[in-house]
RNA sequence: GGGCGAUUAGCUCAGUCGGUUAGAGCGCGUCGCUGAUAACGACGAGGUCGGUGGUUCGAAUCCACCAUCGCCCA
């Protein structure tokens, strides 16, 4: 129905849904269907004479529709009919037409109550924050009342008795109900149709109860009081009541604003109501005056199939929650749904998802627990000994104060109720700091197996970051978290909680958390990564030691953290030397940029004047004059501009022919010109990699010592072999290294190619020293 | 029909107050590294930031309308 229709009714029935609407205009409430469906008898054409049934008594309502226009029609009474495609509400077990129908019924009459409804409701922390305002607070602006009554067989029964005379009376508890009757009924099963047969007489007028079962939604939304059995009265229950009431927090999906988020909040509002503006008092006004039944509340939104379209059985897009728990097992399951996307975001759900939460997260850091376990059942560290604060290295230091921040950043964010911020943080920890880079960089401490205050420190750090990755991440993926507490910390300590989820919530150290220098280690990494997009380009592999790189930051400040920790960068590069470039330095070239965010609202529309300044002026004397924090005077649209030094950025730029790698401020070359040292020190390092290899291949252990046999038929590879001889050994832990020997028959043998011509490999394993 | 929310790379997601070259992980390709790793590193391909219009010197970001998906209501 359009308005370009016409005008006329459409079709009004107030027995039928337009009660409101027939009420003003004070239209009769006429009946012409039965509760079952069934057109009643009474229903009959206008010229039809009354007494006897209708032509259509009994007939389905839907199928009476055909009938009833071809009567019309006869009669002349219809203007027109015709077929209007449109939404229709269906019993969704069966599929059956239903249709409205007003009913008595008995009512909250929560509508009195909105304003205090809506100011309960301000007090809430809703996470997502819109929800309040948004889709629940509109909810309350619209409030009406809440339709209490049901007709159902079973269910919780209305405590409301009516009198012949019509009196009615509300019984409060089982032991008023018995003082009422004169009858024990604490054995009373509480529930329709068991009370229905309790009667009792007042005054000598007898009382029935009203047939009505309460609302389900009544009941969840009574879960607060009604889980400690609260009464009102003094006891156990009032202490539990007075501790837990209001909760601190609850959950649930989005489809709950109307349903139990509404439940529980309009209850504990009238219960807990003041008395004020002439509404009626609540009855736990005294224990918590004007509040709803929770403080804070995150909103879930629902899990959808890959597509973004809900699951259904009849679509055929379920994914079955236990294949998933099976075979990814529940830790992933959790972390998928934290770590992906907010906890209110609408989650596309697929098994590959989870899969890949698994590979990412729990296997790197099962790895770095398996590395830590495999060198500690070697070496046989004691790690409840004090470890000397010097022998701790900068790296150490450095993932101890990321460990510091980890915890700061998951405790923040675990306290705003951000669950994916404090996953992404932990994973970011486990898969970049701790895996990646403190033991790829530190692994040699742990393989050297000396005992000494070094290894110890390497070992104390690795372990007290896997403990404290355990308990960060126990709330959000309980079992891991458990299985390392069980196998690391209670290990270890034997006085630690017997449960990571027993265990204190760790405070993060402010002495520890050296923020200084972890933004020098983030520096490091910056330059190490466009180091190594400079050695790709140069086309010398990383085993090649190079004689320097040259390396540009953006700040003194920044040039002071990376010297700091430069043995760090020389070997991520593998080069021999570090040299800086200064900031003004004549090798580079720059390019000059108006810094927006300070100027744009200031020129506002002479930027783009300012710009094309820019780019007629000499770049060199502006960037010497930024560094030097002098003021700029410009020509702009023919006026002369003077801005301060922060009015700009500089864009460093390599000069042509330069192998080198600039981006955002950073400049990392490469200087590659080898010398014959520099190529003998690449050409044994090669050595060694072959040698891990064939190790590896003859099935060895990676403690087992060994006697290896070298010989490499090009000659400067020889030579390189020879000269690296002790590095070779303790590298690849031979005890015996022989160069161009006969190695014995029952050596495990092989050639790989080194330099210009082949190495030949022989290894035999060295019986353990008894 | 109304309300609320979402839409950024093939996939899952970041993107601050409107600002300079829109990022990460996965997947794909090339090369490299490797005695913890089912891994790792570099590079590459891959983006009309759902669409249209507007505001602005400047829009993924603000406004209007539309489309699609989800939820609630009618």
């Amino acid at each position: 129905m359009t308005l370009e229709d016409g005008t006329g009714i459409v079709h009004l029935a107030p027995a039928y849904g337009d009660l409101e609407v027939g009420r003003r205009h004070a239209l009769p409430t006429a009946w012409s269907v039965d509760l079952t469906g069934k057109v009643m008898p009474e229903v009959r054409p206008a010229e039809q004479p009354e007494g006897g049934d209708g032509p259509y008594a009994g007939a389905w309502f839907k199928d009476a529709d055909a009938d009833i226009t071809r009567d019309l029609l006869e009669r002349g009474h219809m203007f027109a009919h015709d077929t209007v495609h449109h939404t229709y509400p269906f019993n969704w077990r069966d599929g059956t037409p239903l249709m409205n129908v007003v009913k008595k019924s008995w009512y909250v009459r929560t509508s009195r109550f909105r304003e205090q409804l809506m100011r309960t409701n301000d007090a809430i922390n809703w996470y997502p924050d819109h929800i309040r305002t948004g889709r629940f607070g509109k909810w309350l602006e619209g409030n009406v009342d809440w339709a209490l009554s049901r007709e159902r067989y079973w269910g919780a029964p209305l405590p409301i008795w009516r009198g012949e005379d019509g009196s009615l009376v509300c019984v409060g508890s089982v032991a008023e109900l018995s003082e009422l009757t004169g009858r024990d009924l604490s054995e009373l099963d509480l529930h329709r149709p068991a009370v229905d047969e309790i009667e009792f007489e007042r005054d000598g007028v007898t009382y029935r109860r009203e047939p009505y079962t309460v609302d389900v939604w009544f009941e969840s939304g009574a879960m607060p009081y009604a889980q400690w059995h609260y009464h009102g009265r003094e006891g156990a229950a009032e202490d539990a009541m007075s501790e837990h009431f209001p909760a601190d927090y609850i959950c649930e999906a989005i489809d709950q604003t109307r349903g139990w988020f509404y439940s529980l909040h309009a209850l504990a509002t009238l219960l807990t109501h003041d008395g004020s503006d002439g509404l009626p008092r609540g009855p736990l006004a005294d224990l918590e005056p004007n509040t709803s039944a929770f403080k804070n509340v995150i909103v879930l939104g629902h899990i959808v199939d890959e597509k973004g379209e809900k699951m259904s059985k009849s679509k055929g897009n379920v994914v079955d929650p236990f294949a998933v728990l099976d075979e990814q097992g529940a830790d992933a399951l959790r972390w998928y749904l934290f770590a992906s996307s907010p906890p209110e975001a609408t989650k596309r759900f697929s098994k590959a998802l989870v899969e890949e939460a698994q590979r990412d997260f729990f296997s790197t850091l099962w790895n770095t627990y398996g590395f830590f376990v495999l060198y500690a059942n070697l070496d046989r560290p004691d790690l409840r000994t004090q470890v000397p604060e010097g022998a701790y290295s900068v790296s150490d230091r450095w993932l101890t104060a990321r460990r510091e921040a980890l915890t700061r950043d998951v405790t923040t964010s675990l306290e705003a109720f951000d669950p994916t911020s404090a996953a992404r943080a932990l994973r970011s920890f486990v898969v970049d700091d701790l895996s990646n880079w403190y033991v790829r960089r530190n692994r040699r401490r742990f393989w050297r197996g000396d005992g000494g205050a070094d290894a110890l420190a390497a070992y104390r750090t690795l372990y007290e970051a896997l403990m404290r990755v355990a308990t960060l991440m126990a709330p959000l993926a309980p079992y891991m978290a458990e299985e390392l507490w069980q196998n690391l910390v209670r290990n270890v300590e034997p006085d630690a909680a017997a449960s990571v989820h027993l265990a204190d919530w760790p405070h993060w150290d402010e002495a520890l958390l050296d923020e200084e220098l972890i933004r020098d280690g983030a520096v490091l990494q910056r330059v190490v990564e466009l180091g190594r997009a400079a050695r790709a380009a140069s086309g010398h592999k990383v085993r090649q030691p190079l004689p320097e790189v040259l390396v540009r930051v953006r700040s003194e400040a920044e040039r002071l953290g990376v010297t700091r920790l430069e043995d760090q960068l020389r070997e991520e590069l593998n080069v021999k030397r570090v040299r800086y470039l200064g900031l003004t330095d004549g090798f580079l070239e720059y390019t000059v940029k108006p810094n927006l965010p300070l100027l744009g609202r200031r020129l506002g529309k002479r930027i783009p004047a300012l710009r094309a300044a820019l780019a007629e002026a000499d770049a060199g004397a502006i960037a010497a004059a930024v560094h030097e924090g002098r003021p700029v005077t410009l020509a702009v649209d023919g006026e002369e501009l003077t801005l301060e030094s922060e009015a700009f950025l500089l864009d460093a730029r390599s000069p042509e022919g330069f192998a080198a790698i600039e981006d955002r401020g950073y400049l990392v070359a490469l200087d590659t010109e080898l010398t014959p040292e520099l190529v003998r020190e690449g050409l044994s390092r090669d050595a060694v990699r072959l040698v891990q290899d064939a190790r590896k291949q003859a099935g060895l252990e990676v403690s087992d010592r060994i006697e290896l046999w070298l010989r490499a038929s090009d000659p400067v590879a020889h030579e390189a072999l020879a000269e690296h001889d002790s590095a070779l050994s303790s590298e690849t832990l031979a005890e015996r290294l022989v160069h161009g020997g006969q190695p014995p028959t029952d050596a495990f043998a092989l050639a790989a190619p080194l330099g210009q011509g082949e190495l030949h490999i022989a290894l035999r394993r060295v019986p353990e020293a008894s």
